[in-house]
DNA sequence: CCGCGACTGACACGACTGTTTCAGTGAGGC
DNA sequence: GCCTCACTGAAACAGTCGTGTCAGTCGCGG
């Protein structure tokens, strides 16, 4: 059996955390078995007993890292404000939430997994993009007025909006410069042509502090 | 000697235009010298004896593939009209080229590179991330008012219109929906604030004929 | 003709890949 | 005590990797 249960063993999961750390140190992209191994202290045939083989492990840190994502899409769900200007807020506290400097190793996995996932379709990766862009959509249409969401107006908002935030986030990995990207990001969200007319502030994620 | 003139041998750019090919097609990540030989019609031995080490040869694609790229920022910098809006003219314009079907191959390469490029800074594509930004940004800032592209409003401007772009690029890579990311690249480029209230029409790139 | 430089073929080297085979551990339930 | 089951170690498998070695084939200027 490939232990791919519902209830995974201590074990599994207990490796699977300390290979996920190691794979945010050295990416997938040159992912090799016994390295892996000797760092989290294991063997490589201990990892593929429990993950069945690689293309299984990857899979399970791809899965992994999307928990990550999903968590705080979720937390930014729940405070998310509805209403006329809620997309605006929720894509500022995504923003913050981007941008924080214990997040980059995450978000360069997932640049990475983006990538493999476009070249090679049939990988472990596969369809790792196309998921990613349905699950930030999913939430950013979320803080849309239900009233309107649906409409192709709605839907190109989120779209840009989701645009500006990866866009500013691949600037932002690439130079370092917090500054520059962070300014981009709230200038083009205060530009969003708002229909209710409701500005909000800009100067609210300036500093960076995420929860209120 | 490693061939690495400026001049390079007929048979070195028949090769590398040959191989720049093949990874169109197959992508960078697991490029190998057998196949990658096999494919173009030679031997690992010639592309080694042409290109020095498979490092010389992925910097040779590499810069293969941006040469590609700077040819549209070329193009794009004669045509591109200053003075306020300028900068959104040019960026429908660059859009038009990013969402060409035929460009795709090359477009999911430069994410490709970009993504190794973050991971492991000592490869053949060291740079090449943070690079790409500065001649994007370059372009953008030669279609902004001569007067006032040094201010860092300014800055914040060019930064977020690449955004937009890079990220509606991400999306349509990975979903194929031209028509939704269109309508929110045009949609933001819109609502840029435009310092001379000089609003000029969305329709000119809908139909998506680059040249004039 | 001769030699020189560009290019090429065949092959082997050592290192590394994911995966398999065989042989065990040790703890928990009966 | 014993049996089962989750887990592990050592070693080997066949394969691919980039690269080096030795040799050879062209065309062209002297």
């Amino acid at each position: 059996m490939t232990a791919e249960d519902a209830t995974p063993s201590a074990r599994k999961t207990e490796l699977l955390e300390a290979a996920y750390r190691y794979v945010l140190e050295h990416g997938l992209a040159d992912l090799s078995l016994r390295p892996l191994a000797a760092a989290v202290g294991s063997s490589p045939r201990v990892l593929l007993y429990l993950f069945g083989s690689k293309h299984g492990l990857v899979r399970a840190l791809l899965a992994r890292a999307r928990a990550d994502e999903l968590d705080l899409l979720d937390r930014v769900h729940d405070h998310g404000a509805e209403g006329p200007g809620g997309l605006v807020v929720v894509a500022g506290q995504v923003w913050s939430w981007l941008a924080a400097e214990e997040h980059r190793a995450l978000l360069t996995l997932w640049v990475e997994g983006y990538a493999r996932s476009l070249v090679d379709p049939d990988g472990p990766w596969a369809g790792f993009a196309r998921a990613t862009v349905q699950d930030w959509l999913a939430v950013l249409a979320a803080a849309q007025p239900p009233t309107e969401r649906h409409t192709a107006a709605a839907q190109a908002q989120r779209t840009a909006v989701l645009a500006v935030l990866r866009g500013a986030l691949l600037d932002l990995l690439a130079t370092g410069d917090l500054e520059r990207t962070t300014a981009a990001v709230h200038q083009q969200l205060a530009a969003l042509p708002s229909h209710g007319g409701h500005r909000p502030g800009t100067g609210h994620g300036q500093g960076g502090t995420t929860s209120p």
